[in-house]
RNA sequence: GCGCCUGUAGCUCAGUCGGAUAGAGCAACUGCCUUCUAAGCAGUGGGUCAGGAGUUCGAAUCUCUUCAGGCGCGCCA
């Protein structure tokens, strides 16, 4: 077996180009282009834009640049197809540098350096205290413990942060609704719905008595004036709500590294208004205080209401400067719903006005809404889906449909949990982010065609295949029996993972990353569903080839699935 | 009224920093369990890329416009 190398083949055919063309290595580098089949190479170079400078049709200027290649070690052939200039790879040492790039990164595949010394804060989740934790909490949830690991997995150090929404005019209104119909007792028993009842009741019964709302708003004073008894009922909420969103956490295998949330900054605010003061940034505008953002286009953003109190501009405001001061971040991301959109632009914006150029670091990462096929999700109105129930229906059903593919199973209770929890998951993160999800149980319990399940089965086929195999070490391989179009579509997919990850990090969208590993276990499906392995007729060389590939696949599958936040099981 | 977003196969969506015959899953239909787990594989049918105009060698992609839908627009978050 000859010596393996690793090496970039992408990089390899740029820097032939740019000797060939002349072309800066960097422009190369923009215009290079996968072919969209298999059958038209591995790399193209589309030669477009040569046609003006040149005073050539493209395609002559492809047949040309078609002369001057002739090949070598690790280019193929070089094929000139209309305007492109198409490149295969020597399969076989692709194979090689592709498979043992692999077997040496383990989980590190796909990984970068490029995060060194960079911290990314992404702040996700953020529930309300007292509220339940329903189904819509798990866009932010998802997509924000996704990003985490996508940007982790690029080297970046991340922090996590869970902004609790723990602060607000709206504990005013609970505090208020506790004193007038709270019973302790059956709160004990049942705290986030017995909270959630007796707030939906002051909902209602303020349409009738409007003076409710000034009680509210002066039980909110209260609280930010540090009156003892209001601070303790607060404290209480707070509690017992963490309690409970713990359970949640738990089942999603979700942490955070900070739960400062909105009450954490109470005490941050009266800089904030200093700040903008000593500016002169604030104006008095019916009584309130704010900030014009007239000549960026925008309403202008409150800081301080009419009231006196402040406002959740301000604590964002707060929150991101402690944030720079205490973490220096080279990113700040917030993953909160789209309808916050303008929000955000707004208090980006003043603390542009205010002289910090780290404005344009801080990022909006929105989502779209859950949607009901009849109503509208409300808190208000109390008609709300549990996250937990829907997490345990999944769980639920996965053990049903366990019970009857695999009744022997032994840990059939955390396999029922990974591919349960895996699926909810997977729906949440398989679009774009900004695209509304209609709640459905009958495709939040399909398992069937690009699904979670579908990828941890395609997972756990592989390592049953090793597992048969005597889960050998396989170092002396010969690549060349991986030179079929099936073998070969798969290497290629394997290869591309850093990629998907990095242009998931890009635009922020955990989807690239559910598309990339749906993609990589249908190629493996397809692999392992034609190329027998095991087989008695199957010669060693061959069998211990394509137990390479099994090996570094499964690999593969697994440190994507994870940037998900998905868990993958050894059977099914 | 102003601003942002969306409109691609029956359904849910990719593709949208211009490029090769517009892709996938579901649903429908047809094959494959005496060979490594059928939560799988192979295959068939299905599209005026909302409509119109423009820019370009080339447009689902860029510009303008019309229509349809969603969200947001100072004291909630």
């Amino acid at each position: 077996m000859q010596e393996l190398i690793i090496m970039d083949f992408k990089e390899h055919i740029i820097n032939s180009l740019t000797e060939a063309t002349g072309i800066e290595t960097a422009e190369v580098a923009k215009l290079v282009e996968t072919p969209p089949e298999m059958k038209l190479g591995d790399l193209a170079f589309p030669c477009f834009v040569l046609a003006k400078t040149l005073r050539k049709a493209p395609a002559a200027i492809a047949k040309d640049l078609e002369s001057k290649f002739t090949g070598d070690e690790y280019i193929g052939r070089v094929e000139a197809v209309g305007g492109y200039l198409n490149f295969f790879y020597n399969r076989e040492k692709f194979a090689g540098s592709v498979l043992e790039g692999i077997r040496e990164a383990g989980e590190s595949w796909g990984s970068s350096t490029e995060g060194e010394g960079k911290t990314v804060i992404v702040e996700f989740s953020s529930p309300n205290i007292a509220k339940p934790f329903h189904i819509g909490h798990l866009f932010s949830t998802a997509v924000g413990n996704s990003l985490e690991k996508i940007w982790r997995h690029l080297g970046y150090n991340t922090v996590k942060i869970n902004h609790l929404g723990d602060w607000g005019t709206q504990f005013g209104k609970l505090i208020s609704a506790y004193k007038r119909w709270g019973d302790p007792a059956v709160i004990e028993k049942d705290p986030i719905n017995e909270l959630l009842k007796i707030y939906v009741r002051f909902h209602e019964e303020e349409e009738k008595d409007p003076s409710l709302d000034d009680e509210a708003r002066e039980y909110f004073k209260m609280l930010e004036e540090n009156e003892p008894e209001t601070t303790k009922l607060w404290q209480y909420f707070r509690d017992i709500s963490l309690k409970e969103f713990e359970r949640v956490y738990n089942m999603l295998n979700i942490s955070f590294d900070s739960y400062a949330g909105e009450s954490f900054y109470s005490d941050k605010m009266q800089e904030v208004v200093d700040i903008l003061d000593e500016k002169g940034l604030l104006v008095e505008s019916e009584g309130a205080r704010v900030v014009d953002l007239s000549d960026k286009g925008m309403p202008p953003c409150i800081i301080i209401k009419s009231d006196g109190a402040t406002i959740y501009a301000t604590r964002d405001i707060a929150a991101a400067l402690y944030r720079k001061r205490t973490y220096d971040f080279y990113k700040n991301i917030y993953v909160v719903g789209t309808p916050q959109a303008l929000h955000f632009k707004q208090i980006f914006a003043v603390i542009e006005k205010a002289g910090f150029d780290w404005a344009k670091d801080c990022e909006h990462v929105g989502f779209g809404l859950v949607k009901f096929p009849d109503k509208k999700l409300s808190t208000r109105h109390g008609d709300v889906v549990f996250l937990e129930d829907v997490l345990n229906e999944a769980i639920a059903k996965t053990r049903e449909v366990i019970e009857e593919n695999s009744p022997e199973m032994e840990n059939k209770d955390e396999v029922a949990k990974k591919i349960g929890i895996g699926a909810i998951l997977y729906t949440f993160l398989k679009n774009n982010r900004e695209k509304d999800i209609v709640f459905s149980w009958d495709s939040m319990l399909d398992f069937e065609g690009e699904s979670a399940p579908y990828c941890q089965y395609g997972y756990a086929r592989g390592r049953s295949i090793l597992r048969r195999a005597g889960e050998p070490e396989l170092k002396e391989i010969d690549f060349k029996k991986l030179t079929g179009d099936e073998e070969y579509a798969l290497i290629r997919q394997l290869d591309s993972f850093g990629a998907a990850v990095k242009s998931a990090a890009e635009r922020n969208e955990p989807f690239h990353i559910n598309r990339y590993v749906t993609n990589l276990v249908k190629l493996f499906n397809k692999f392992y569903n034609s190329q027998p392995i095991l087989r008695s007729d199957v010669d060693e060389e061959t069998r211990n080839a394509r137990l390479a590939l099994v090996k570094a696949s499964v690999s593969v599958i697994k440190t994507a699935l994870a940037l998900l936040g998905i868990e993958t099981v050894e059977k099914m």
